[in-house]
RNA sequence: GGAAGCUUGGCAGAGCGGUUGAAUGCAACGGUCUUGAAAACCGUCGAGGGUGCGAACUCUCCGUGAGUUCGAAUCUCACAGCUUCCGCCA
């Protein structure tokens, strides 16, 4: 959510910065909205002092066993004409706040301005494509002559399309991927293990932002009578778990990371990217969370993408980092860095890490704040992945693919593995 | 799943219809004293919002939501959470 001071104050430039990122800010709505609600809440606050200080002298007066008929009568013409507006009232906040939720966080001045994602901007590479002396084949392929150890039809047996089953050695691998981006961060970058719930209520959706403009994307359940949604990434409970908090200014930063599967409807991808294990309605993600203080979190945002991209290094895949351009930015995010692997079969590099910068944007809505010279303060949320494992584990065979069908473990796995290579 | 008790500011803990946004203690912050620190003493000390150039004035919030009342932290109802006991069970 966007101060809405902001808006108050210089709604043009607002809604220029938006237009970058193809979001149509409609100024009347808002100046029609904030005229109004400054209408109502200035009748509605005079009646509500004058119906208190009139019940006050009611108690006065009664406690002097005085009369006190007059002011009561006037009291049923305040309170008559205060229901009306305090109903009113809470109609215009509703749409205020509607309103203010729907628009997209400001893209930071660093962004490129574009429309799409073929204006996002190479930032550096690293690695070189492996130059294949055999025909290679996809993970599908692999994984299936390898004792359908990836196995999609079960998948689908169990629960439909954009399901898999994992077994033996590639289950294996995929546990250990995890393990090893796991204890990397941990251990050498410093962040703090978390484990959390996978179901998450409507409060923490909506801070983190998924609701109300996305809330097709996850998957809703019913819990004890009541809204619940299985989490899409480990974003939404590591970041809710500061809000409504007022965090001491020694607390940050913050760095929490946790191994959690995450759960997408992909409602509106129907038909992209129906091979294999790259578009999923399940998959397992090692996501890292910063809490930083406001002046901090550009720096911190750099350290995270690194933090990010060392686990490829390790793995020795080559991937390039992407500055997305404002028209391709999320809706929370105000920077966004995305990591993509080169994956053999498809001649191209794809998506494995998405890093983000949501300054106070979602801090805003959830409320969570540093105490700072005697003043509570917002503070700025980030959060990559680092990374999704199911696409690594897709990156990994394809990139470690040999000419007979084996995949090589990549050397750094090798003592989580118990082996050189799956075959 | 059943029963009872509880839910107040950073923490502890009063208040149980009326000048209460909330006593008191601890913590925190500022100051006096001190070479420095501790102790002692003095002071400050919940959050969010509105009108106004400003001074200032004012509203909302005592788990959440509804209700009773001229007036609710205080009464009623529903829901959630916590604690303890019983049952069941990974």
């Amino acid at each position: 959510m966007l101060d809405i001071n902001l808006l108050r104050q210089d709604i043009e430039t607002v809604k220029k910065q938006l237009s970058y990122k193809k979001f149509d800010l409609d100024i009347a709505r808002f100046n029609f909205l904030e005229l109004e609600r400054k209408n109502i809440q200035v009748q509605m606050e005079e009646l509500q002092a004058k119906r208190n200080s009139h019940s006050k002298q009611i108690g006065i007066l009664k406690s002097k066993q005085e009369d006190a008929s007059h002011i009561l009568t006037e009291m049923t013409d305040i309170n008559n004409n205060l229901q009306v507006l305090e109903h009113e009232f809470q109609k215009n906040q509703n749409e205020l706040s509607d309103f203010l939720s729907h628009i997209p966080n400001i893209p930071d001045k660093s962004v490129p301005l574009g429309e799409n994602e073929t204006q996002n901007q190479e930032i550096r590479r690293f690695g070189v494509p492996r130059d294949f002396e055999f025909t290679i084949k996809d993970h599908v392929d692999l994984g299936g002559a390898l004792d359908n150890q990836i196995d999609f039809e079960l998948g689908v047996k169990l629960s439909g399309s954009r399901f898999y089953v994992l077994k033996k050695q590639i289950a294996k691998l995929h546990r250990v991927l995890a393990q090893f981006m796991l204890d990397t961060h941990i251990d050498k970058h410093g962040y703090t293990e978390m484990y959390v719930p996978y179901i998450v209520n409507k409060d923490a959706l909506f801070g983190t932002g998924q609701l109300p403009k996305f809330e097709e994307e996850s998957f809703k359940i019913n819990k004890n009578d009541t809204d619940a949604y299985l989490i899409a990434t480990a974003e939404i409970p590591l970041t809710n778990l500061i809000a409504n908090t007022i965090l001491k200014e020694e607390d940050l930063p913050i760095k929490m990371v946790a191994h959690t599967p995450c759960f997408r409807s992909e409602a509106g991808s129907y038909g992209r990217d129906t091979r294999g294990m790259i578009r999923v309605h399940q998959f397992d993600k090692v996501e890292m969370v910063q809490i930083v203080d406001k002046d901090k979190s550009n720096d911190a945002l750099e350290e995270l993408t690194h933090h990010a991209e060392s686990i490829l290094q390790a793995l020795n895949l080559p991937y390039r980092v992407m500055l997305l351009c404002s028209g391709d930015t999320g809706f929370q995010s105000a920077k966004t860095y995305d990591l993509e692997v080169w994956i053999p079969s498809q001649n191209t590099y794809r998506e494995i890490s998405s890093c983000s910068l949501m300054t106070d944007f979602q801090a805003r809505r959830m409320q969570g704040r540093v105490r700072k010279n005697n003043k509570n303060e917002l503070v700025h949320t980030l959060n990559g992945s680092g990374l999704a494992v199911g696409r690594t584990l897709v990156a990994v065979i394809e990139n470690y693919q040999n000419i007979d069908g084996s995949i090589t473990i990549p050397e750094v796995l090798r003592k989580y593995m118990g082996c050189d290579v799956i075959r």
